[in-house]
DNA sequence: ACCTGAACACCGTTCAAGT
DNA sequence: ACCTGAACACCGTTCAAGT
C-alpha cells in the first residue's frame, strides 16, 4: 500500500508519503485500541508489512511517538492569548494541558525536561514570553516554566494512569486504600471515607493550574 | 535459600520469610543493577529459582514494587513537623518529596492518584491536618493534597527520565531542541542558547513547592 | 533504496504437573 | 504448600540477505 504512486524517477522512493501512511495508520491503532496497544509489530501487521520495514522511515519507537505529538499538535489550532501578561501565561498553560490531554500516550515519551515538538514550541515561547512580561528574569521565566510543566505532567500521568486503570478494572486493587485504614493513626483520612474517592476523581487541573501561576507570580515579586 | 529454616510445623511454610528475600534481592538489583533491570525473570535468577516460584508470594510484579515501596517508607526516618501550619504543610510535602527521590522506580507505579504505601500514609494525614489548620475545608484540603502531588509526581518523572537518559547517552537525541529553532519564531528560546540546558538540570523543587504550596494558600483565603 | 525472514535477547503470566 | 518446565503471547531491535 505505501508504494502505491512508485515513480520512475532516478531512486524512486516516496518516504515522505511512506511516513505519513505509518503515522496514520499508527494513529489509528491508537484510536481505536489504545496506546497500550500500539507496538512496531502491531503497527506492521496494520500495514501488511514487516516490523523492520518501519525502521526505513523511523530512528526507533520513540521517534515513531514523537513524531505523532508533532503532527498532532501541528493539528491543534493556535488560539488567540490574552494581551495582559498574566493572565496570558495562565492561558498559554492551559492550552499546554489542552493539547496534551488527548494524547494519552505521551506518558511513555514524557522522557525529556523541555519536551518536546517543535509545533509546540510555541507554547514554552508565550510561557516564557508572558512571564518576563509579569516581571521576571529569563531565567525565572524558565524556572517558571519548569515548575508549570512538572504540574502539568503529573496531572495528566495520574488522570492517564486513573482512565487506564478504570478501562480494564479486570482485578481489585491489592490494598483498598481508605477500608482498613487505622482511624486511630489517620483521623482525617478515614474520616472522609467514600467521599475520598469521589473528591480525587474531580478534575481540579484548572483550580490547580491557577494556584500554581499565581503561586509563582507572587514569588517573582 | 528461601526455606532455609523450613521448621516441623504442621504445615511448614516461612512465607514471611520467603517474601523478606524476596524484597531484599529486589532491593539488591535495584542498587546494582539499575531500576530498568528488575523482572520477574531477573529476580528469580538472582534467587536461583524460577520465575513462577515468585507468584506465590507476589501477586504480580506491581504488588512487588508496591511492597518495595512500603519497605522504603517504613525504613525513612519520620520527621518532626513544625506546629505552625503553613510550614508544617510545606515540610510535609517535602518529605513526600524526600521519601520519593531514592527510588527511581516508582514511574513505574505512579499509577494511583492517591498512590501508595500505609507506611506513608501519614505524609498524607499531615499534609490534610495542616491545610485544614491552615483554614481549609476537609475538601480543599483534598484538592491541595492532589495539585501538590502532581507536581511532585511531575517534577520526579522528569527527573528521574533525565537521570535515565544521562546514564546511557548512548545515542544523541532526535531533535536538538535549542539548536535549529527560527530565532524569528522563538526569539526568547534562541536566545537563551546553551543556558537553556544548564537552567533546565537545575534543582528547583523546593523553590517550586514553595510556590505551589504559596498558591493554594492564597486561593484558600 | 527498500523490504524480508530469521534471530537475539528479552518481557509478564498461565497452566498442568510434580514433590 | 511450594516449586518446576513448558508454553502463551507478546516486546524492540540487529543482522544478513534478498530485489
Amino acid at each position: 500500500m505505501q508504494h502505491r504512486t512508485r515513480r520512475a524517477g532516478r531512486t524512486g522512493r516516496p518516504p515522505r508519503l511512506a511516513r505519513e501512511a505509518i503515522l496514520s495508520a499508527a494513529q489509528r491503532i491508537l484510536d481505536e485500541e489504545g496506546a497500550e496497544n500500539l507496538s512496531m509489530r502491531r503497527l506492521a501487521k496494520e500495514m501488511s508489512s514487516t516490523p523492520m520495514a518501519l525502521y526505513h522511515y523511523v530512528r526507533d519507537k520513540d521517534e515513531l511517538l514523537l513524531l505523532l505529538l508533532e503532527e498532532h499538535a501541528a493539528k491543534f489550532p493556535r488560539p488567540e492569548l490574552p494581551a495582559e501578561p498574566r493572565a496570558r501565561l495562565l492561558a498559554a498553560a492551559q492550552v499546554l494541558h489542552d493539547i496534551l490531554v488527548d494524547c494519552p500516550w505521551i506518558v511513555e515519551v514524557l522522557a525529556s525536561d523541555d519536551l518536546f515538538a517543535v509545533s509546540a514550541m510555541w507554547i514554552v515561547e508565550s510561557i516564557l514570553d508572558a512571564a518576563i512580561e509579569s516581571g521576571m528574569t529569563p531565567e525565572d521565566a524558565v524556572y517558571a516554566y519548569r515548575v508549570i510543566w512538572y504540574y502539568t505532567a503529573g496531572e495528566l500521568t495520574v488522570r492517564f494512569n486513573r482512565e487506564r486503570r478504570l478501562a480494564h478494572l479486570d482485578r481489585p486493587p491489592h490494598r483498598d486504600q481508605i477500608t482498613g485504614l487505622d482511624p486511630g493513626e489517620f483521623p482525617l483520612i478515614t474520616s472522609l471515607g467514600p467521599r475520598w474517592n469521589e473528591l480525587t476523581v474531580r478534575d481540579t487541573h484548572r483550580r490547580g493550574l491557577e494556584a500554581v501561576v499565581e503561586g509563582l507570580l507572587a514569588q517573582a515579586t
